[in-house]
RNA sequence: GCCCCCGUAGCUCAGGGGAUAGAGCACAGGAUUCCUAAUCCUGGUGUCGCAUGUUCGAAUCAUGCCGGGGGCACCA
């Protein structure tokens, strides 16, 4: 068995074959069988869809034929005839209008898979981030109510995204914004009060603005008795902010709980209102107001944004005197932008596009490059029952709490099935689907392989048979087709893992293993792991093991959990949604 | 009206210059002496919204149009 070699994986792999093409092209012309031109930049080798067009593909031939005025399939005949004799091709192919299909050999996958056995836990990390540092600010909903579906979605993409960039070799940190300040808070404390009075049996009048749910009764309640009756005799005005921080910190507690049963853990909670309190909003401003971005304009202060390309330009100090978001957006985006990160991502709902292009001009107000900044506008979630959508009214408390779905559904179902569509795509969340325990649900799908292989090695363990060294492992026993397919699979991931860390698009990890599950379970019924050979029982376990800590990496990434056993849980109570109806 | 996103199989969606456009669900039939059948196998469907253009090549890029959603407040 030969050593793993550290020149190998896909992505050597591939520079190596596209080096070799090149090389070729040169060889020819110095053999005078190719006609000299320069070799186009756009030449690219790529993986193939189809297995009939092997595993690589080069377009060399078909990009120069118009320079070198020759066919393309001329030209690629010429480069096959060169390149057949490379050891690391069983069969090089022209094909199509022009294209060179390279089949790599099954030796070479067999003993790759030595090397990434040898990464260990590791398998599936790279250095692709090369260590910048990025901040991941996402849910960060106004601390007025619990959290709903929608943020569930923010939360599961923010957190998968930060965990795959962290395993892209970036260095991450999360981040949650709270908007503790402002007259969402004034109307928030005042409803708490209104309700505190009830509680004390007096009769109120209750606004249809003001925050209606039920969880603003019970803080009332819980003031009442911690704190009894002392408030009643206190104006609003004078008892307010009492009541504006009671209920934030509680409502804030919440949601972190929420977060946190969730799999969400934040490494900042970044407060607004010290924003304010340190007196960075008004040093943003009117440093701004030196460099001519800010001018008045019916007795309010407006951000030049139509400079920076945003179409409007935006109050920042309404006439009133009072400041808006905006003010604390610019002085919070300041504030991480000092904070010397080199990426800052921002996850927002998609209904906040609009504010894309006036944080990025006050991004370029501040001297800094406006792609430092990347917003990520994830879109609204449908829930589905019974085939129907259940309409969600964000006013009235009537809405569908992400607890409510946690406890009907489970955390995994409900990450696995956030993380399954792109994120600027709607997403129609089926609750029944999520809730069925069999077939239809896709992270079971993607779990149950993973407990498969489990179940083999406690099989194997109840035999007393262990996983020898892998330099004593006869990998060519790999050789099924079924083998060859799923020890390609396999070699994918650390590069598919860099690919979505750059593109920011975690989705990517939930169908790559839900294809590298159907090949497993495809795998499992047509073969034993543990057969009567030795050798290759050997062999098969060697591939279950490195499979199987893909799955458990991969779920990682999506903050999903890997079972040894899928259990059945207890069925949660569909009712328990339809409480608002 | 202006801006952003979307339009691909009956449904939900991948693919975002490359070859005969894919998967899941749904529908029908089949598979279990053997590591978990929450699994597997077989069966077919497409005006890639429409139209021009860019080029060796367009579902993919550009422009226009049609349709759906969202955004365009001294609101957040």
């Amino acid at each position: 068995m030969p050593k793993s070699d550290p020149e190998k994986g896909e992505k050597v792999l591939r520079n190596r074959i596209q080096k070799a093409v090149e090389d070729a092209y040169k060889q020819g012309v110095v053999e005078g069988v190719l006609p000299d031109v320069s070799l186009p930049a756009s030449h690219q080798v790529v993986p193939t869809k189809q297995e009939v067009h092997g595993d690589f593909a080069s377009n060399l031939a078909m990009i120069t034929a118009s320079e070198a005025k020759r066919s393309p399939r001329e030209l690629a005949g010429c480069l096959a005839k060169i390149l057949e004799p490379n050891p690391i091709f069983h069969k090089v192919d022209v094909a199509g209008p022009g294209f060179l299909n390279f089949f790599v050999t099954t030796t070479w996958w067999q003993e790759n898979l030595c090397t990434i056995w040898e990464a260990g836990d590791s398998y599936g990390e790279s250095g692709a981030g090369n260590g910048r540092l990025v901040q991941v600010e996402f849910v960060s909903a106004n601390p007025t109510g619990p959290l709903h579906v929608g943020h569930g979605r923010g939360a599961a993409v923010g957190d998968s995204l930060a965990r795959v960039l962290k395993a892209a070799g970036f260095s991450v940190e999360r981040e949650y914004y709270i908007n503790d300040i402002g007259n969402q808070m004034r109307t928030l404390g005042a409803s708490v009060y209104l309700r505190y009075l009830e509680y004390f049996g007096q009769e109120v009048e209750f606004p249809k603005e003001y925050y209606q749910g039920d969880y603003i009764r019970d803080i009332a309640s819980g003031i009442a008795s911690g704190e009894g009756d002392k408030y009643l005799d206190m104006t609003q005005e004078s008892c307010l902010t009492f009541f504006i921080d009671t209920a934030v910190k509680i409502i804030a507690s919440d949601i972190r709980k929420d977060l946190e049963e969730f799999g969400v853990r934040y490494d900042n909670w970044f407060s607004e209102k010290t924003l304010h309190e340190s007196g960075l909003v008004d040093r943003t401003i009117s440093e701004l107001q030196d460099k001519g971005y800010m001018f008045e304009e019916q007795g309010a202060l407006w951000f030049r944004a139509t400079a920076l390309g945003d179409e409007k330009d935006r109050v920042v100090k309404r006439s009133n005197g009072v400041l808006t978001y905006f003010a604390s957006d610019i002085a919070y985006h300041r504030h991480k932008l000092e904070r010397g990160y080199d990426l800052l991502v921002d996850i927002w709902g998609a209904d906040h596009h609009g504010y894309v292009a006036r944080v990025k001009a006050a991004i370029k107000a501040l001297s800094y490059k406006e792609d430092k900044l990347q917003v990520l506008l994830v879109q609204l979630v449908n829930l589905l029952e019974g085939g129907k959508i259940k309409a969600m009214s964000t006013r009235a408390g009537e809405f569908v709490t992400l607890r409510e779905v946690l406890d009907d559904v489970g955390s995994d179902a409900a990450r696995f099935i956030f993380l399954t569509r792109r994120c600027d795509s709607h997403l129609d969340f089926d609750l029944d689907l999520a809730r069925s325990q069999s077939q239809e649900n896709p992270v079971y799908y993607v779990q149950y392989a993973h407990a498969r292989l489990s179940s083999v090695f406690r099989n194997a363990g109840e035999q007393e048979i262990s996983l020898a060294e892998p330099q004593d492992i006869d990998v060519s026993l790999l050789n099924t087709s079924e083998d060859i397919k799923l020890l390609k699979q396999l070699d994918v991931f650390p590069r598919l893992v860099a690919d979505a860390a750059l593109a920011l698009e975690p989705y990517r990890v939930s169908y790559y293993l839900t294809e590298l599950a159907g090949q497993l379970h495809g795998y499992y019924t047509r073969h034993r792991f543990i057969t009567d050979d030795p050798d290759l029982t050997q062999a098969r376990l060697l591939l279950a093991d490195v499979t199987r800590r893909v799955f458990r990496k991969g779920l990682g990434l999506l903050g999903v959990s890997a079972p040894e056993k899928m259990c059945k849980r207890s069925q949660g109570t569909a009712s328990a949604l339809l409480s608002d109806t």
